[in-house]
DNA sequence: TCAAAAATAGGGGTTTCCCCTAGCGCAGTT
DNA sequence: AACTGCGCTAGGGGAAACCCCTATTTTTGA
């Protein structure tokens, strides 16, 4: 609290939150390199993530939104619901529009892929602490434009995902079964279905087989 | 050229190849931390990779397999045949035998997980430069096993699949489901079922899903 | 605050999966 | 010529998944 215009005295705090030690490790050296960045903890999983925000409040946080399978989108709308304040960078490794707009809509402040060069890593950063949105350069397909705008339009090619719907098909994608993701989250077979039924309907695929199809080509570039 | 039983004086040569700026800047810096490593290039794509071997020769190179859409797996192949003692670790994020195991059979030495934690790739990397193969904790089910037994048909394009399985895989990989391979080659649902049953058998795959997603990735690389 | 959307889950019929068995034909072996 | 193996064909039957319903509770958004 009350930490304003010491930004040029005090180091900006951030937090990374990423389950590949490799790309915290490198977004940490990364980061401490520039001078006016402190990036003072690092988290693998959501609730090292809350555990770090409890301990010493940070400006920024960069949250991997595959994070465990999805979970990442559910971590940017808690840290967004606890820290209104915050400025959260979400980070992702697809080039999916998809992605970046449940990023925007869960509260982050900006959606960066980590096919990204360093440069455009700063430029991410800076633009997001200064207060505005960043999107990567390779997503101007009027994202913006859809975000800003209420799409009541249903004619829009993408409908929007939920959290918990992403989850799912991230785990569909890896390839676990109906029911294997029933147990894996303790609920009902019938839900799962549900859920997959919503999936196919809002991604406007016709047989099961192809949101396998989509869940794998969309999530497991190969 | 000639640069042998020098290992212990001059610092191990190291290649990463990777189009995730992130991952390579982390794995340069920790490897670089090292004092026997020196990863001396970087790389972004296959190209950059193979002029950066030409350039100056190189013990180690860590290539992820995601690479620009799977041509990490060509890469791998490319570079085991023009430098046959070239050691080959796979980097990939994706927890799936099917890439360890794809990666192993195109030339690589290891296979490793990104989210694996840092002490566990330096042992990686130690275990692939002492000529041994190394594949992640989680792994080892079966992938060894399956390697190491005879393959009985190098030509055929997967070891001992009859023509009738291999369409039938291939339609499968399109997206046919067991009741249009039926109708579309005039047999009983039945027979296409045991087809199904048989390949599964072959490829020793537990699951109708596994099933599909390895028709989906091996006959249609895009 | 109030309506919309999301998350949960059951009913019930259809389809697919999966483990059997089994006949037919072809090729190589003895 | 008979034996043997195997690919191709296909059915029975039970389990599982899929699909179209409805319905309740929780969450979200205006």
């Amino acid at each position: 609290m009350s930490v304003n215009k010491l930004s040029h005295q005090q180091k900006t705090r951030i937090l990374i939150v990423d389950d590949h030690p490799i790309v915290r490790e490198g977004m940490a050296q990364f980061l401490n390199l520039q001078e006016t960045f402190h990036l003072c903890c690092e988290a693998s999983s959501a609730e090292e993530a809350l555990n770090a925000m409890s301990a010493c409040s940070h400006t920024l946080a960069i949250v991997d939104i595959s994070l465990n399978g999805g979970s990442g989108l559910d971590l940017i709308k808690t840290l967004k619901h606890r820290y209104p304040g915050l400025k959260i960078l979400a980070l992702s490794m697809h080039d999916e529009s998809l992605f970046a707009e449940r990023a925007l809509r869960a509260g982050a402040n900006g959606y960066l892929m980590k096919q990204e060069g360093t440069q455009n890593i700063l430029l991410a950063v800076n633009h997001v602490l200064a207060g505005n949105i960043y999107l990567s350069a390779a997503m101007h397909s009027g994202i913006a434009q859809r975000l800003m705008a209420p799409q009541r339009d249903s004619a829009s090619p993408i409908a929007g995902i939920s959290a918990r719907e992403f989850e799912i098909l991230h785990l569909i994608g890896i390839g676990f079964g109906t029911r294997q993701i029933a147990e894996k989250l303790n609920r009902s077979i019938k839900t799962i279905e549900a859920h997959r039924a919503n999936l196919k309907e809002k991604l406007q695929l016709k047989t099961s087989q192809d949101l396998v199809r989509f869940a794998i080509q969309y999530l497991e570039p190969d």
